[in-house]
DNA sequence: TAGTGGTCTAGACCACTTC
DNA sequence: AAGTGGTCTAGACCACTAA
């Protein structure tokens, strides 16, 4: 038989997907509950710390209990880098995003901070280099209004972009068209990229910084950008909210037998 | 100030993190803790369970709390459809990703079972079908010799595989070269696809059938497959323990500006 | 100040594994 | 039978929010 507190979570989860309480509504308080019978302080308590961590309540003291409500996902396709977005347009690729779900741009939706920093390991391996070497870092910390949605850190290699607005530390998104566009105006047009995704459980810094849901979990994006002829200029590492973003790929079923340069 | 459980788990997890502990080793036992000064049995319980959400321990009845490793992330690209697989050759995709990682291919490390289903929302979308058309429903569930690591359900359309080795509800690949070697017997060769990723908690079901650790997340993978001429001929839904996975694309930069035929 | 959730204790008892 | 983690209680007290 699952604990008293698993069918008492299991039996609000329920009502709470069945609409018996609509997003923003509070849920019982412990006290009645303990008072109607469902257990103790601490057997109530634990099932709605289940119901936390099942992301379908938030509770906070004083407040009480809250069903939230569920944002729809974020969703990413490879149409947020498009060329004709960050080289012709005004817009950078997560402007052009916002503009897309018709949601406003302001200024201070993206925080940045630009240094040199000792390129970690796995930035050292995607740019080629040996560990510890000199790198641009540029990290942005992205949100949607007042809710941090992930953020983004890229890494430049020093001679690509010393002497680019890139360098610059003023907040905002690198200036008119973003860092796409100042490699291409210093003569790296981006051709293609790779992306790499995994979950994980976020440390303590990133539970605070994105204001995660107790025991949510995040989406680790590894984004390598090349030129053309096969060079790295950009290697940049994303957290993101697990449960906010969704990601979309097409791509040719790969055919190892024919050699027809469309295939990567 | 963190409650004392939480600063008892950090102290811990830095251990684990340091080497102190290898993996499989026992932790303490509660009871000792508890002895040593650590707490009530309740707060020794709250920090090891909160161990156990991060993924850093297992506990379990009689036995203890042991460290546990950490298997490598099982890493996904697209060559794992590369057509030379199962079109020439004996291989199925997932056993030709197997092979890759050095790992013996075993028969019964898939279980199968086909029916004639109707088509939930999802599926119909997909395939430009009213909700609740009759398709046909191949469910594998995966496993890494006794570790089940992912779920996997395909959805055809009756026309597509009526009369198909598709349709034999016998356990197993679907015989030498699988569903797509199937498709491409009966005239469909698969010539491109896209994939959607996102991650959620599990349902109770999941929890059982992947043998989840508590706290651990799921990653949904939804795939479609089109012949070269649009036409959808599978989609299939995929539950992987997010923890064990990492999926990689490659793909050119789109240019909406240009209409190169070779982007999509 | 009143009301909310959060932490903690001490101890009883249960469920499962191993010997 | 002994030893492990898991559940549950009753109650004290703490931390935060809102009126």
């Amino acid at each position: 038989m699952a604990p008293k507190w698993r069918e008492l979570a299991d039996r609000i989860a329920k009502e709470i997907r069945s609409g018996a309480y609509a997003p923003g509504e509070q849920l019982p308080q412990i006290r009645d509950l303990v008072e109607a019978g469902e257990g103790s302080k601490s057997t109530v308590h634990a099932a709605y710390k289940a119901l936390e961590a099942e992301g379908l309540v938030t509770s906070s003291r004083g407040h009480g209990t809250v069903v939230r409500d569920q944002p729809p996902l974020k969703r990413l396709g490879i149409e947020r880098y498009d060329k004709a977005k960050w080289r012709d347009g005004d817009e950078v690729a997560f402007i052009a995003d916002r503009v897309a779900s018709g949601r406003a741009y302001r200024r201070n939706e993206q925080t940045q901070t630009v240094s040199k920093v000792p390129a970690p390991p796995v930035v050292a391996a995607a740019h080629g280099l040996p560990e510890g070497a000199d790198v641009y870092a540029r990290a942005r910390l992205v949100k949607e209004g007042a809710q941090p949605t992930h953020t983004l850190t890229s890494y430049y290699r020093p001679e690509h972009v010393e002497g680019t607005r890139i360098v610059d530390p003023t907040p905002g998104p690198a200036g008119r068209g973003g860092g796409f566009r100042v490699l291409y105006d210093a003569g790296y047009e981006i051709d293609h990229m790779r992306e790499t995704l995994f979950a994980r459980v976020p440390t303590t810094d990133e539970v605070q910084l994105l204001q995660l849901a107790p025991g949510e979990w995040v989406v680790e994006l590894h984004r390598t950008t090349f030129t053309a002829d096969g060079t790295v200029v950009e290697f940049a590492l994303g957290v993101h909210a697990a449960a906010r973003f969704s990601w979309t790929y097409d791509f040719k079923v790969p055919d190892s037998a024919t050699e027809d340069g469309d295939a990567r």
